[in-house]
DNA sequence: ACTACTGTACTAATCACTTAGTACAATAAT
DNA sequence: ATTATTGTACTAAGTGATTAGTACAGTAGT
């Protein structure tokens, strides 16, 4: 996958959000190894130190966590993972809304927008 | 109003987006004359530099046009805005339904969920 | 033992964004 | 006429993101 890149931020921050989706989507599992911090840049086409930026600011979260020399695994504690699926949910929603009432509409008008977006 | 600034992203874009939204949402009427860069910049709490090149590029989006002595103007074309604003609302959905799906979600539990947030 | 792979660390260079400061020509207001 | 205000242009400096390149220590597989 050459993920999708915006020049518009900066590109470490993109993929912790990339990988935090993977994660939390079942696309990694707890306790999974990732591919090395080589392979990874590889595959997204950015530099490895990019790619290291992104996972050791990734660390710092408890999402992932290195063994020195034989990888880098995603927690064993899924209630983390449960628990951040919850907060990226409800950030994405609580950001639509707060996007839409800056374009005017109330919360009754985005409903009715929601549905017939869906059944366009 | 100071502006709500995310360091993560270049301020001159979060400007534009903050000008396009108030003209879009008739803070800004068409043929308004805006403040000047300085007082803009002043308003903001940016340098005007910063607030200048915001507005020369919005000024290529044919928004606004500026008289080279005498200020910025908002365009006198309405169906311009009516268009701008039609274009951003799709965005803002198109956006939220991509992200939501990237988290697992079809549309019909889109819908069940943003129903859900709204009577909180 | 040897080889390949792992995360990690470091320097250097480049680029975009931001800020500070200064300056100029044209219009508006007095 | 004079003054203030307008958009615009320019240099210089600082910062952060990105890339390129190199290097090292520990582990796994052979």
């Amino acid at each position: 996958m050459p993920l999708n890149l915006n020049l518009d931020r900066p590109i470490f921050v993109q993929i912790i959000e990339h990988i935090e989706n993977d994660i939390v989507t079942g696309k990694y599992n707890s306790g999974d190894k990732l591919p090395s911090v080589r392979d990874l840049a590889a595959e997204a086409g950015v530099n490895p130190n990019t790619m290291q930026k992104a996972l050791s600011d990734l660390e710092q979260t408890g999402l992932v966590h290195s063994e020195r020399t034989s990888g880098r695994f995603i927690t064993e504690d899924e209630n983390m993972i449960k628990d951040l699926r919850t907060a990226l949910i409800d950030m994405e929603i609580e950001d639509f809304f707060n996007n839409m009432k800056r374009l005017g509409f109330d919360e009754e008008q985005i409903i009715q927008l929601v549905e017939q977006f869906a059944n366009k």
